[in-house]
DNA sequence: GCAATACGCGCC
DNA sequence: AAAGGGCGCGTATTGC
C-alpha cells in the first residue's frame, strides 16, 4: 500500500508525495487550492495511508467536505510518544527540527483557517520526520509494540476528528425541560433560578446569616463556624457528616448550583447547537495516553443531563463500557494467572472472592483500587498483603512501578509510552536510606513529594496500558462500523463519544444488533493485540437505547 | 482592571 | 508511620 505524504505549500497549494511500501519514491502531485478533498477521495478508493504532520490540521476540513479516510500516520502524535519512550534510541529520532516537533500543539477549532500562514507546523519537514520515526522504531527491540501504539494513536486521531464532526445527538428541548423541573424557569441574566433562591433563603435562615452568598466557599465556611460547627472546608462529603438543619438545603443548593453553572442554559446555548454536542477530543492529551477534551466538559457529562442525549428518529445509540478495565489490564500486563482467572468472571471483584483472595466484593474493590492508586490507608491497606500473596505478579508490578518512580526513574506502559521524568527537587537527590523520617521540614517535604510521584508512576503503568487497550478497541471498532453501513459517515453506524472505557455509537436502528456484535469482537481483538495468547477477558456492558441515560 | 490561583465537583 | 491516580470547568478570590 502506498503512503502519501501531504505537505502544505504557499498559496493554499498542497504537495502529495507517493512512496511505495519500502519507501521508494513513486510520484508527486501538486494540488491547487480546493483540489485536496477530491484528490483524497479518489486515492481512498484504492487504499493508501496518508502521512501528515497533524490530523487536527488536515482532517476537519476533509470531513467538512464529506471525505472520510481509512488510515493515516499522525507524525505529531507519533513524535510525542517516541520522544518519551524508554524502548527507543532517542538519537535516532533527533534531527534539525526536533525542537519544532517537540513543541507542536494540536490546532484548535478557532484556528479554522485550513492553512494559517503563521503555523509553526509549516516550518517542519514531515518527510524527514517520518523517516526518523520509522528508523527509530525499526531499530527498537520492541518495534512491534511501538508500531502498534503508533498505529492506534493515529487511528484514534481520525476517530476523534470524526466524533467532533458528527457530534453526539443532543435534544435541547429535553435538556431544557429537565432544567425547568429542577431549577424553575430560566431566570433573567444575573438572577438565581427560583429553586436556588429558595434554598439560599433556607440556608441563610438556618445559619442566621441574612447576607450569606452560598456560592462563596469562604463565606459559607465562616457562617458554619459561626454557627458552632467544627468544619475545615465546605466539601459535600464533609458536610454530609454534620447534623445541622442548614446542611440539607446547603447540599441541595450545591448540587443544583453545580448543574446550573456546568450544564445549565448557558451550556445549552454554547454547546448544543443544531441538535449536536461537539466537544473537541484530544488524543494523547494526558501524559498517561488517555484522551483529554476541551469544550463543554466532555469528560464529565453528568448522568443527570444524559437523558438529553437522544438518537434521531429511526436511529439508536449503542452504549458499551468495559467492566473493571484497569484491574484486567493489570492481570494481562503482569501475566498474573490467578488474577486472570478472577477476570474470567463478568465481575472481576466477585471473581476474586470466588478465588478465595478476599471475603467480600467490597474488600476486593477497595484492595485493588488501593493497589493501583497507592492508597494504603485504612481498609485498602489491610487488604494489600493478602492480595500480594494471592496475586504476586500483579501486585509486584505496581509496587515496582511505585519504587521506580520514587527513585526518580521512568516507567513504561505495555506498548512503550514512557512516563515523564520527575522535575521536583527531591529527584535531584538520592533516597535518604537508613535515616529516621522526620515529621516536618525540607526532608519531610521531599519524602512526601517522592511518595506522591511513586503513586503517579504506580498508576501510570496501569492507567496508560488501559488507555492503550481502549485505543485498540476504538480503532478496530471504527473500521468495523464503517464496513457495516453505506453512504456518508453520518448515515452509517459511527462513533459519537469515547470516555476512557466507554463508547457510544450512533446507528440506524436496523443495524443495532450488528453493532453490538462488532463492539464485542473489537474488545476481543484489543485483548489479543495487547496480551496475545495470555487469556484475559474484557467483558462489556452493552445497551441499545434511544437515550444515553437508559444505558447501564 | 485583568490574569493567575484556589476551591469544589462532575466524570473515569 | 504515613502514604488516593487522571482530567475540565465555573466561580470566587487573590495578586499584580
Amino acid at each position: 500500500m502506498h503512503r502519501v505524504l501531504l505537505r502544505r505549500l504557499e498559496g493554499g497549494h498542497v504537495e502529495a508525495r507517493d512512496r511505495t511500501d519500502d519507501g521508494a519514491p513513486a510520484g508527486v502531485a501538486r494540488l491547487g487550492p480546493g483540489e485536496l478533498a477530491g484528490y483524497v477521495a479518489e486515492r481512498e478508493r484504492a487504499g493508501v495511508r496518508w502521512v501528515w504532520d497533524d490530523t487536527t490540521r488536515w482532517y476537519p476540513a476533509l470531513l467538512a467536505s464529506g471525505v472520510r479516510v481509512e488510515r493515516c500516520t499522525d507524525l505529531r502524535l507519533g513524535h510525542a510518544v517516541l520522544r518519551r519512550s524508554p524502548f527507543l534510541d532517542r538519537a535516532l529520532l533527533t534531527g534539525p527540527d526536533t525542537p519544532g516537533w517537540d513543541a507542536l500543539a494540536p490546532a484548535e477549532p478557532g484556528d479554522a483557517a485550513l492553512f494559517p500562514l503563521t503555523d509553526p507546523a509549516d516550518a517542519l519537514d514531515p518527510g524527514a520526520e517520518e523517516d526518523r520515526q520509522r528508523a527509530a522504531v525499526a531499530a527498537s527491540p520492541q518495534r512491534g509494540r511501538l508500531a502498534l501504539l503508533l498505529a492506534a494513536e493515529s487511528s484514534g486521531a481520525l476517530a476523534a476528528a470524526e466524533m467532533t464532526a458528527t457530534g453526539l445527538p443532543w435534544r435541547a428541548d429535553v435538556h431544557e425541560r429537565l432544567l425547568t423541573e429542577l431549577l424553575g424557569p430560566r431566570p433573567a441574566p444575573g438572577l438565581r433560578p427560583r429553586e436556588l433562591e429558595r434554598l439560599a433563603g433556607e440556608v441563610r435562615a438556618e445559619l442566621a446569616a441574612p447576607d450569606l452568598n452560598p456560592d462563596s466557599p469562604a463565606e459559607v465556611l465562616r457562617a458554619l463556624q459561626a454557627a458552632g460547627l467544627a468544619v475545615a472546608d465546605t466539601r459535600s462529603w464533609t458536610l454530609e457528616r454534620i447534623d445541622h438543619p442548614a446542611v440539607p438545603p446547603l447540599l441541595e443548593y450545591k448540587r443544583l448550583a453545580r448543574l446550573l453553572s456546568a450544564n445549565g442554559w448557558a451550556w445549552l446555548d454554547t454547546w448544543a447547537r443544531d441538535g449536536r454536542f461537539r466537544p473537541t477530543f484530544l488524543p494523547g492529551g494526558v501524559v498517561t495516553g488517555r484522551w483529554a477534551s476541551s469544550g463543554g466538559g466532555a469528560l464529565s457529562v453528568p448522568t443527570l443531563v444524559r437523558p438529553a442525549a437522544v438518537a434521531d428518529e429511526g436511529r439508536r445509540l449503542v452504549v458499551a463500557d468495559v467492566a473493571q478495565l484497569e484491574p484486567r489490564v493489570l492481570a494481562g500486563m503482569s501475566g498474573d494467572t490467578a488474577m486472570a482467572e478472577a477476570a474470567r468472571a463478568a465481575d472481576l471483584y466477585e471473581g476474586m472472592v470466588a478465588g478465595g483472595a478476599v471475603a467480600t466484593r467490597a474488600e476486593a474493590k477497595l484492595g485493588i483500587l488501593g493497589a493501583m492508586y497507592g492508597g494504603t490507608r485504612g481498609e485498602s491497606g489491610r487488604m494489600l498483603p493478602r492480595l500480594a500473596r494471592r496475586y504476586p505478579r500483579a501486585i509486584s508490578l505496581v509496587e515496582e512501578a511505585a519504587r521506580a518512580g520514587e527513585r526518580g526513574e521512568v516507567v513504561s506502559t505495555l506498548l512503550g509510552r514512557g512516563s515523564p521524568p520527575p522535575t521536583g527537587a527531591w529527584a535531584q537527590r538520592p533516597l535518604d536510606l537508613g535515616e529516621a523520617p522526620e515529621e516536618t521540614g525540607p526532608r519531610a517535604d521531599r519524602d512526601r513529594d517522592r511518595r506522591a510521584w511513586g503513586r503517579f508512576t504506580r498508576n501510570f503503568v496501569v492507567q496508560g496500558t488501559g488507555a492503550e487497550w481502549a485505543l485498540c478497541w476504538l480503532a478496530d471498532l471504527r473500521n468495523r462500523l464503517w464496513r457495516l453501513g453505506e453512504g456518508p459517515l453520518e448515515q452509517r453506524p459511527h462513533l459519537v463519544f469515547f470516555l476512557h472505557d466507554e463508547v457510544v455509537v450512533d446507528t440506524p436502528e436496523e443495524l443495532a444488533g450488528a453493532v453490538v456484535e462488532e463492539v464485542h469482537r473489537s474488545a476481543g481483538v484489543a485483548g489479543r493485540l495487547l496480551f496475545g495468547t495470555f487469556g484475559v477477558d474484557f467483558p462489556l456492558d452493552v445497551a441499545v437505547v434511544r437515550s444515553w441515560a437508559d444505558a447501564g
